[in-house]
DNA sequence: TTAGGGTTAG
């Protein structure tokens, strides 16, 4: 998906987008490029119009350089005000207008540097009303169409620019910019390049991110260090991270660069999240023979390395070299030790250090109690976590909603569903911030606790909130739906998480089909049989069983089957069609066999005739199927070269019909036009049939 | 005043 943005963008021309104002502007850089080619030296002469200043002007005409630091001299202050006018203007690119003539490039890039630094995105007044969803039309955008347009524009306001596209997440636009840069030097230049994957990274476009930076190596780029740094910052998040990032510091070192402090401390948090602790250990080793010295991020980082094994000897004596080195461990170098002590089961020891970030006064907020409390509940030690919450409530502890998040998770693992829907409910008296993990744990609370009617009024709110449902989301409501018999509004659901690209758990699919709830102990008979699910819906089941199926990945085979059943039951027999086609092997003998005596019946005598020549095939010795289609074509003369065609297959692959259908044929051969043909293909097949006997015997 | 980083919670 990530993919397809990337080649979306590209046939995407940065131009598209701009306003009516593009042939404006468009005019306005064409007379004032034809100005400054014709005329430099006159400019340059006008600038100089106040002064006597006989040495400015020998280096203005000698070279552009000389020129350019004349005018800096002479213009500061006429420029320093145009600038400040500019950034406070509250309609700034009508002041770029104004001030066309005055200011300089790197002038423009002040401003705009300006309007990004104040994270001034959505600063203008087109945007009052608009929601986040169209954050297109923000102060620095028109600023940097405006420079676009006039030419005012070099590496370092592209390099600003899609910083600040970073920042307000707006990569898309950013790809867009970069595809449409016209001087293709100036589309492989290192910090234009080094900025531009630093935006994608931030937003969490690491696989296109990666795939751009070697387009861009393709086109010419050297990527340094700061390259590699920032491919690098990815790789903390990202899948797989650690074999990425174990590439990417191959590649760096093969084009002789050597990894520095900043370097490491990516590496060291990559390990860190990957709960790699002898690796981490070997780069911060590594780290100080190469002559870089630790600092807090490096320390913390490997002390949270250790945290994933429990590691707490290591962990203490670290903390105590940390100190003889001269650094004293702050508020998350200890946040970070209690929870190696935490994901160690040492509570004591992390009560005794929790007491001590008390007296530190390192612990006002609710981080150093949610990690203890997780990992109390997650052992089984509900109720002590449901003390230190009672404890961080009494104390007035800072809390953005964390530790209830932690305790409504907890409490609906535990089977207190009650008690986690009352503190659901209190989460939403006290708080109205909500993001996607604390909206699921509300979730699951209401629906574990089968409150309908919050659970409808949690999704408008998420709407509302432009909060985008994942796949845990679509799982707590795919079985609370199913559980509380609504049935629709489930099949609803599979296929909006379908559609977002979010892939339906196989197991639930299973569970679905089998109607029987989600009781674990289905047995076969209440399979078949008590499916009102599915007998209600057998069309939706069997479009989510195609979602599966394109999903690539390989199907049970009783998935097939008990699909099958289904279609063949609810008579949509051109689904079950579908099924068998290219899952025969799956299905058993009897419930092919009922699926084509029904088949028969129907109006498909193209399909007929597949069915017929599948049965041949896998039953040689089954006449009922055959005699069965012999009979519909007979009923159906208009059909009859069907039949013909299966005949002669049939007589190609060496099959011979059965002597009752034999004789059906014969009988019935004027209604096929020519008595001869059916005779003749008939005697045929016998003869075969006679010489292959013979051969046997 | 061109671009990079890193530590703790659900």
């Amino acid at each position: 998906m990530e993919v397809s943005a990337v080649c979306l963008s590209a046939t995407t021309s940065a131009s598209a987008s701009v306003s009516p104002f593009l042939s404006f502007f468009g005019a306005r850089k064409i007379r004032e490029r034809g100005r400054t080619l014709t005329s430099l030296s006159v400019a340059v002469q006008e600038t100089q119009a106040p002064t006597t200043d006989s040495a400015a002007t020998t280096s203005s005409t000698s070279n552009s350089r000389g020129s350019l630091s004349v005018r800096t001299r002479f213009n500061s202050p006429v420029r320093r005000s145009s600038i400040d006018e500019v950034k406070a203007c509250s309609d700034p690119v009508s002041a770029l207008s104004r001030v066309e003539g005055v200011l300089q490039v790197q002038d423009f890039n002040i401003i705009l540097r300006h309007f990004g630094e104040s994270r001034r995105w959505s600063e203008i007044s087109q945007c009052i009303g608009l929601t986040n969803a169209i954050p297109l039309q923000t102060v620095e955008i028109h600023i940097f169409d405006w420079m676009q347009n006039c030419g005012k524009i070099n590496f370092a306001s592209y390099s600003s620019f899609f910083k600040y596209m970073g920042l307000s997440r707006n990569p898309n636009k950013a790809l867009e910019i970069y595809y449409g840069i016209p001087d293709k030097s100036l589309k492989v230049n290192v910090s234009v390049c080094n900025s531009i994957l630093g935006c994608m990274m931030a937003n969490g476009r690491f696989d296109s991110s990666l795939k751009l930076f070697e387009l861009m190596k393709d086109d010419g780029l050297s990527p340094d260090l700061v390259t590699y740094s920032t491919l690098l910052s990815g790789c903390i998040k990202a899948k797989h991270g650690y074999s990425k990032a174990t590439q990417l510091v191959k590649e760096l070192q093969n084009k002789g660069l050597s990894m520095d402090s900043v370097t490491y401390g990516t590496l060291l948090a990559i390990c860190a999240s990957n709960n790699l602790c002898n690796e981490a250990e070997m780069y911060f080793t590594q780290m100080k023979n190469e002559g870089h010295s630790p600092n807090v991020f490096h320390y913390s980082s490997l002390l949270n390395a250790y945290s994933g094994e429990g590691k707490y000897l290591k962990a203490e004596k670290l903390v105590n070299e940390m100190k003889a080195s001269g650094l004293a461990p702050n508020k998350v170098t200890l946040t970070t030790l209690l929870k190696v002590y935490a994901r160690g089961h040492l509570f004591e020891k992390s009560q005794e250090l929790l007491s001590e970030l008390e007296t530190l006064g390192y612990a006002a907020d609710e981080m150093p109690y949610c990690i203890i409390m997780d990992h109390l509940a997650k052992a089984g030690h509900l109720l002590e976590a449901k003390k230190i919450f009672a404890q961080m409530k009494e104390k007035d502890v800072k809390s953005d909603g964390y530790s209830y998040s932690i305790m409504i998770s907890a409490l609906c693992r535990d089977g207190s569903l009650n008690e986690a829907k009352e503190l659901a409910k209190d989460f939403e008296k006290k708080f109205d911030k909500y993001d996607l993990v604390i909206v699921n744990n509300l979730l699951r609370a209401y629906c574990n606790a089968g409150d309908l009617e919050s659970v409808m009024h949690m999704l408008k709110k998420m709407d509302g909130l432009s909060i985008n449902p994942d796949w845990n989301t679509f799982h707590i409501l795919i079985k609370y739906f199913c559980r509380e018999k609504l049935y629709h509004l489930a099949f609803k659901t599979i296929e909006d998480m379908n559609g977002k690209g979010h892939q339906l758990n196989e197991t639930l699919f299973s569970q679905l089909l089998s109607g029987g709830g989600f009781r674990s102990n289905c047995n076969k008979s209440e399979v078949l049989s008590c499916s009102p699910l599915v007998m209600g819906f057998p069309s939706e089941a069997f479009s989510i069983y195609n979602m599966l199926r394109y999903s690539k990945r390989t199907l049970c085979k009783s998935l097939h089957q008990r699909m099958f059943s289904i279609l063949v039951r609810a008579g949509l027999l051109k689904d079950a069609y579908v099924v068998m086609k290219d899952n025969s092997q799956s299905l058993s003998a009897k419930s092919l066999e009922k699926f084509a005596m029904s088949f028969m019946k129907s109006e498909y005598f193209g399909l007929i005739i597949c069915i017929s020549k599948l049965f041949v095939l896998l039953f040689p010795s089954d006449k009922d199927v055959f005699s069965t289609t012999v009979s519909r074509y007979i009923a159906t003369p208009a059909k009859k070269d069907l039949l013909l065609h299966l005949l002669k297959w049939m007589s190609v692959l060496g099959y011979c019909v059965d002597s009752s259908s034999r004789n059906l044929l014969l009988k019935n051969a004027h209604l096929f036009g020519n008595k001869q043909i059916i005779a003749e293909i008939l005697s045929k097949q016998h003869g075969m049939s006679r010489k292959n006997k013979t051969n046997k015997t």
